[in-house]
Order: C-alpha cells, then sequence, then structure tokens
DNA sequence: CCAGGATGTAGTCATTGACAACAATGTAGC
DNA sequence: GCTACATTGTTGTCAATGACTACATCCTGG
C-alpha cells in the first residue's frame, strides 16, 4: 500500500470513520478534529482540507447515519409479511438502529435541527415518515384499518416509534427490554388504528403561559 | 444594592438564569463559562466556586429543568375533568414545556444518560413516567380503559408524548401544528387503550445484524 | 513538460476549561 | 472585640482546541 505516501488518499472516508467510532466512546463533546487527525495520523490541518469546520462533519456524520438507518428501515418494509408484521419489523429496525449507535442518532437529530442545515438532510431525516406513511396507507386500503386521516397517523406512529427510539437510545428503560417496548408501542398503535378515532373533539388548549418560573426561580 | 460588593452573593443562581437564556439563545456548543462569567461581571474563575466543571453546571440545568416541567405535569394532571381530558393536558403539559425550552430539553435528556448522572437526576426524569401511570391505572380501575399490562401501557405513553415533545422542539413538524399533532397522538393512544390489545404475539425479533455498513460504507 | 487544482503540512492566534495561589468577606467560638 | 476558618471571588497560568494563513507536495490534463 502506498499509505504513507504524502497524500492519505481517503482521508475524508477515514475520518468519517474514525469520528464515528469516537462519538460513540466518547460522546460528542469529546471529539476533536485535532484528535482524529492524530488517530490518522495526519497534520492537525488537514481534516480542514475536507469539513470547513467542526459543524461540517457533524452534518456528514448526520447525513450518513440517515442514510444508513433509512436503508434499514426501508429493507424492513420491503420484507414479507402482512402489514401488521412489516409494521412491527419497520418499528424494530428503527429501535434497533437507535440503541446500536445512540450517540449518532442523537448527532443526527441535533444537526438536523440547527438552523442552517441542508435541504438534503431535512429531506432525508423524514424517510421514515414516508415509509410509515406508505404502510398505513396500503392497510387502510385494504380495510384493515379504520378509515382516518393517514398522513396525521403516520406522523403519529412516527412520533411514537421515534420517542421509542431515543428512550432505548439513553438506555432509559430500567428493567423493560427494549423489543418489548417496541412491540407494545406498535401493538397499542395498531390497535388504535384498527379501533379508529371516536370524536376528534377540538384539544382543551395548551395554556402557553409565558413559563417564566424558570428563571425567576433564582431570585426567592 | 451592595452588588458591586466583592461576593456577588447570588452567583450560583445568577448562573443558572443567565446559562438558561444562553442554551437557547447559542444552544449548548455556545454555552462557555468565561462566557457566562462576563456576562455577570465576575472573574473567570468565579464559576468554578460553585460548579466544578461544565458538565456539573448542566447537571444543575437539567435538574432545574426536571423540576420545572414536572411541577406542570403534576399540575395538568390534578386538574379537573374526566380521565380523557387529563391525559391530553398531560400531554400538552409536556410539549408544551418542549416547545419553549428545546433546548433544555435536550441538555436534561443528555444529562439524565450521562453515566455518571445523579440518582435524584435519574429519578426525577422519570416523575412523568409515574404521573401517566397513575392516570392510565385510574381510567382502568373504573373501567374506561380495557384492562391490560398498566405499567407498560403507560411507559408507550410516556415513550409516544416524549417523541411528540422531542419533534416538536426540534420544529420538526413542518405544516403540521404541535396541538393538533399532540390531540391525534393522545388520541390513538386512547382509543388503542380502550380497544386494548388483542393478541399478544410474541415479536419477530429484531435482527441485531453487527451493522459494519455504517464503518465500511467508506471503502468503496 | 509544465500549469494548476487538490490535498496535506507547519505555524500562529484567540478562546476555552481547568487549576493553583492569593485576597476579601462573613462567621463561629472564645 | 478578636482571632481561626470556611466561603467566595480574583489573578495568573497552562494545555488543548478550532480556525486561519502561507507554504509544500502530489496528481492530472493539455
Amino acid at each position: 500500500m502506498t499509505d504513507q505516501s504524502y497524500h492519505h488518499g481517503k482521508l475524508r472516508e477515514a475520518l468519517l470513520a474514525r469520528a464515528t467510532e469516537s462519538i460513540e466512546e466518547a460522546g460528542v463533546e469529546g471529539l476533536s478534529l485535532r484528535q482524529l487527525a492524530r488517530d490518522l495520523g495526519v497534520s492537525h490541518a488537514a481534516p480542514g482540507k475536507h469539513f470547513r469546520d467542526k459543524q461540517a462533519l457533524l452534518d456528514a456524520l448526520a447525513l450518513d447515519g440517515f442514510r444508513a438507518m433509512n436503508a434499514r428501515i426501508i429493507g424492513a418494509s420491503e420484507a414479507a409479511g402482512d402489514h401488521r408484521s412489516r409494521f412491527v419489523r419497520i418499528a424494530s429496525a428503527y429501535v434497533d438502529f437507535a440503541v446500536s449507535h445512540p450517540v449518532l442518532l442523537a448527532v443526527m437529530h441535533s444537526t438536523k435541527h440547527h438552523p442552517d442545515a441542508s435541504d438534503e438532510l431535512r429531506s432525508i431525516g423524514e424517510d421514515g415518515l414516508r415509509v410509515a406513511r406508505a404502510l398505513i396507507a396500503e392497510a387502510m386500503d385494504a380495510g384493515e384499518l379504520a378509515s382516518g386521516d393517514c398522513e396525521m397517523l403516520a406522523l403519529v406512529c412516527f412520533v411514537s416509534l421515534h420517542g421509542a427510539a431515543v428512550l432505548a437510545a439513553g438506555n432509559l428503560l430500567d428493567g423493560t427490554s427494549i423489543d418489548s417496548l417496541t412491540v407494545a408501542t406498535t401493538d397499542l398503535l395498531w390497535a388504535g388504528m384498527i379501533a379508529g378515532i371516536p370524536a376528534t373533539q377540538e384539544a382543551p388548549g395548551a395554556v402557553h403561559e409565558p413559563l417564566r418560573e424558570l428563571t425567576r426561580r433564582h431570585e426567592s
């Protein structure tokens, strides 16, 4: 190999790979461009040639993360089986990814929420939602689910599974196995969609207080 | 006022209050102990007397955040109304808090997930779950909901609402109002709990592949 | 063969978190 | 009153970091 030549050759890929390892080991806070460079045996400024700044690297990590996650979700959605089992399988794929790469998942979300995230990032972050919508629409057409606002139902499912994934990633479920939580969640959601939503009475409306107690609390 | 005396007097409270503002303005990354000190007109090392390091300050922020959030959730759970509307109100309280303090919420969770989080932090982070469980058990006893694993159902509801809160905080719901999502989520969950879960068939089991494509992807 | 872009290097700067030594303040016990 | 002492804040310092600039090396195409 000519790996010791002046040019690393695949520095960008190596940086991403090493960064992926690093964040899961030491968290995002522990990620240092200079340390990354040292790990790979290049100068401290070399990463700058591939990523304008640290955020740019995180953006790239997030993008890769979404690609990998979406691939699994889409793969799960295309597996054989009835609607319900495919639904569960999609959920498992999502949760599984979250558990395997908790820190990456956090980076993915915080990056997507960043005000100046790329359009690609914003879009790819919602593929999961699209998959859920397609499956629900299909099951609804087949008469398996009560008719309803397909778009909104998909969003609710996505949101719920997202919550399960995040909490699973955080290892926040003492005593409850992640798999059984996933099953319980999909079961409850599916049961709700079979039954349909009785009355769409308007919400009492969140109070939307200015909520100053958070800062005022420190005065007494 | 003797505010210009040698001792600030309430530096700890002032630091927390200013930090609370700062993170919502500039994110956690933008939080600097030295900048905080400058904002408050104290020396750069003064914060160190109250918080051993930056993480200690974040821990305190998270603790305060949970306290404020739990107070609202508990308040909502104690409001008058039938079980269902109280359920919706609890959800609204949670989501409302998330929308008002998105960055703080992220800090709260990442801090709680930190391996050496205090016991108090871990415990207080699950008060929301306790409230949900109490309400569901009550409604179930009243015969309003189908009987089932009360503990697990509460967890599922908590997880789902958490997901809604997180995504709402991230402003991730283009086109969908947060309030309507909250209503739709609580509706679906409630409908599912009324109907009950038909068959508790075992999950197909997540595949749990070693998932190396995330790093291998960079080789082709 | 050489012109120029891509990639990596060396050097530098301000900022940051953390620490240590010291000073001012308040307080408890005598 | 007065002195020991813990608390709280200050100044000084250090290594590490992200970001920038100028420069070196390599590769490719004309």
